[in-house]
DNA sequence: ATTTTAAAGTGTAAAAACAACACTTTAAAC
DNA sequence: GTTTAAAGTGTTGTTTTTACACTTTAAAAT
């Protein structure tokens, strides 16, 4: 067994989970951040946060943080980096994990943000954040935009059903450059996993424009790494 | 001012760092592994790890507890991930923070890795390990194989000088296929921050090869997405 | 009924990157 | 001077990526 001053001679920390809540709309990735009406730092921007709980993991932590403020319980979630510090709390020592989370803008609980004091911010238009949060949205976008790479996780920022041309400006906003969209349709042509759903949307064209879905039955990851 | 119940009416957790520590020699990558010869889980094998302490950052109790095992202190490290299920410990809730490092083999303190009752493992002869040190292990490859492929990371697991035959079974082994030696070397050469040395080593052949060096003040990351 | 409009949809050719492939050179050891 | 074993070196075919502009469609306006 293990003595009981294996772990007690040692110190014991405050852990948080942080959220960068990304969503898309109208051309634009934008954050969920809070304006806060709450200490510590009231008045000033930062994420969405909250203390590990006792018998609660850090990703559940994260899971029920985003949940407290969107309303929603099943988003494509992922930890990014943990941030040691000893003093990036100024308050007390907070070990922090970060997590991103990814939106369906039009599916979150309006009441729920609003009552955080919380607001959709454009990328480009992010203001200065408390502690070290503004470096946890570069390192979170770093790795988001790494992961769209390489897997369809863009695809949770989307509905369900979407056009190709949603598509491509979800990918050109999440890359910050434009595409050829000939080249992108045959790329979405080669992923079969991509699916045409037979629907048309006619919001944004008189002609209408084929719906598409992710199948994730027919999506098997592959990971090949070349130096 | 943070009112004093903003933290204290949470929990506090012990934290803890493990560190994946590769090596490389005879054409096979390693591991540095504790053989426990103390409590908890004495007899088993782990990773070696250590409390985060007051005062002093996850990063920097990363680079103490490697440094308490190999003697080295300026080792190529990067946090990999952070586990927080409330019972991976089955003693007490521990947070662990985990970083791999890459060390050149030749180098480290022989005697703190034999007072530690520490061996050099070869990946693929690994063996079952306490808690979630698996999960730990198989997460810290894959991402150390993908930052070996996106920047010369893999250059840390040899001498300062090495040949090309040396660079190139390196990274057969951190991707686990082998390679052409004529479209290596092409690829090698158009690296212009791998540099010729002039000096030659005879070690390994009568005709000798030529020593190359990482110059980092020619290297700028860069990184570029595509979907 | 015809014309207008605005987004959806489509193919080809050049360039670049990657993959496959085998012999020559060298210097020490015998 | 012959042998040995690793170091070193180019070309060609294939695949992938990029650049580029017009046609189709269906509703709205006339």
């Amino acid at each position: 067994m293990a003595p009981k001053a294996y772990y007690s001679i040692h110190p014991k920390f405050h852990v948080s989970v942080d959220c960068i809540i990304f969503g898309f709309e109208d051309g634009e990735l934008s954050l969920l951040l809070l304006k806060r009406n709450f200490e510590p730092a009231r008045g000033q921007w930062s994420l969405m946060g909250g203390f590990v709980e006792e018998g609660e993991s850090t990703d559940a932590a994260a899971r029920r943080v985003v949940a407290e403020l969107t309303g929603l319980n099943d988003l494509y979630m992922s930890q990014v980096h943990t941030y040691g510090a000893p003093d990036r709390d100024p308050g007390e020592r907070v070990v922090s994990v970060a997590y991103y989370a990814l939106v369906d803008i039009k599916k979150y609980n309006r009441e729920l943000v609003d009552a955080h004091n919380a607001f959709w911010v454009n990328l480009p238009e992010v203001p200065p954040l408390i502690f070290d949060h503004g470096t946890m949205v570069e390192d979170a976008l770093r790795f988001m935009r790494y992961q769209a790479s390489v897997k369809p996780v863009g695809i949770n920022l989307l509905p369900e059903e979407f056009t190709l041309t949603q598509l491509q400006t979800l990918y050109e906003a999440i890359f910050g450059q434009s595409m050829d969209k000939r080249n992108f349709r045959k790329r979405i042509a080669s992923m079969d996993y991509i699916e045409k759903t037979g629907r048309v949307d006619k919001t944004m064209s008189r002609r209408g424009a084929a719906l598409y879905r992710f199948n994730p039955d027919k999506y098997h990851e592959q990971s090949i790494f070349k130096i």
